[in-house]
DNA sequence: TACCAGGTCGCTG
DNA sequence: CAGCGACCTGGT
């Protein structure tokens, strides 16, 4: 286990906060987190939060991970008191950080995303990794009768590999909830597979955001604003600023005359992420 | 019943 | 190039 002291992270805030649709609250704080082929467990205690893995796994992946180099106080320093909405938001999402999520696995999710509603993304999400995943253990957190917090292995699912849904085809991928977007993700899985596939994917680690906003687009079923998403969650480009119905509301009912993109350059998208997640929220919040 | 949900495609002017 | 209808599907 990894005992540590992080500020400014929530991992209830994040879990709802429609960045990941595979985060779950196992019970009594402890969240599940599932990225690609790698489980952890993590919960709260006090100042400092508890993870289910070694220390040097926790270096190595999961710090990375959650962004624990990012500096979100830092970014929230820069909005001004003027700005009164943007403020309120920073305020509601307290705790939200912009998760380094796997790329593969958020052109398959951001796909799905379009047009859609997050239970429904949820469940097709699920609903592929039994199908197409591979049953995985990992390790768990759990409060002993003494009240101490040991270790116990739990089975997952892992993200399917872009194989499993390139070989499983238009059928394999019927009764998944994912509507006209299959052939979009059948798609993505063609592109994505084998050694070309694994080359492309990195290369597009490599571009900067121009560049690998400009090669999402080309890519059949993805548009714009999945692109964006993609960028800013899959590639830690905090520069994309994703523009969805919710932002779009935003947009024209507090800022009519135009929302200050340069005054936040490189790092907008972590401010949509604050505005998308009060939009959201907000009546479950009140 | 109609409208909406983290949009994009394909067609038209 | 901009505008606009169609689109799977489940929930109000």
């Amino acid at each position: 286990m990894v005992r540590i002291k992080i500020d400014d992270m929530d991992l209830g805030q994040i879990g709802k906060s429609g960045q990941c649709f595979r985060m779950k609250e196992l019970e009594q704080g402890i969240w599940s987190v599932t990225a690609g082929a790698q489980y952890i467990e993590a919960v709260k205690e006090g100042e400092e939060f508890l993870f289910s893995c070694e220390e040097d796994e926790f270096q190595r992946v999961w710090s990375h991970y959650f962004d624990l180099e990012g500096d979100y106080c830092g970014y929230k320093k820069q909005v001004p008191e003027e700005d009164s909405y943007l403020r309120e938001a920073i305020r509601c999402g307290w705790g939200v950080r912009i998760l380094r999520q796997d790329l593969w696995e958020m052109l398959v999710t951001f796909l799905i995303s379009q047009n859609n509603n997050i239970p429904r993304i949820k469940g097709s999400v699920k609903e592929l990794c039994n199908r197409f995943g591979t049953e995985k253990m990992g390790r768990g957190l759990k409060l002993s009768s003494a009240g101490m917090w040991e270790e116990v292995t739990r089975s997952f699912m892992t993200f399917p590999a872009p194989e499993s849904i390139a070989l499983a085809g238009l059928p394999g991928l019927s009764d998944l909830g994912l509507g006209y977007r299959d052939k979009y993700i059948l798609h993505i899985a063609q592109c994505c597979s084998g050694p070309e596939g694994e080359k492309w994917l990195s290369d597009l680690r490599e571009a900067d955001y121009e560049n690998a906003h400009a090669t999402l687009l080309k890519q059949y079923g993805i548009g714009k604003k999945v692109a964006d998403c993609v960028c800013l969650f899959g590639l830690h480009h905090v520069g994309a600023f994703p523009v969805d119905t919710h932002v779009k509301q935003i947009l024209t009912a507090y800022y009519p005359d135009g929302f200050p993109l340069k005054r936040y350059e490189g790092y907008a998208g972590i401010l949509q992420q604050y505005m998308f997640y009060h939009k959201i929220n907000r009546l479950a919040a009140e």
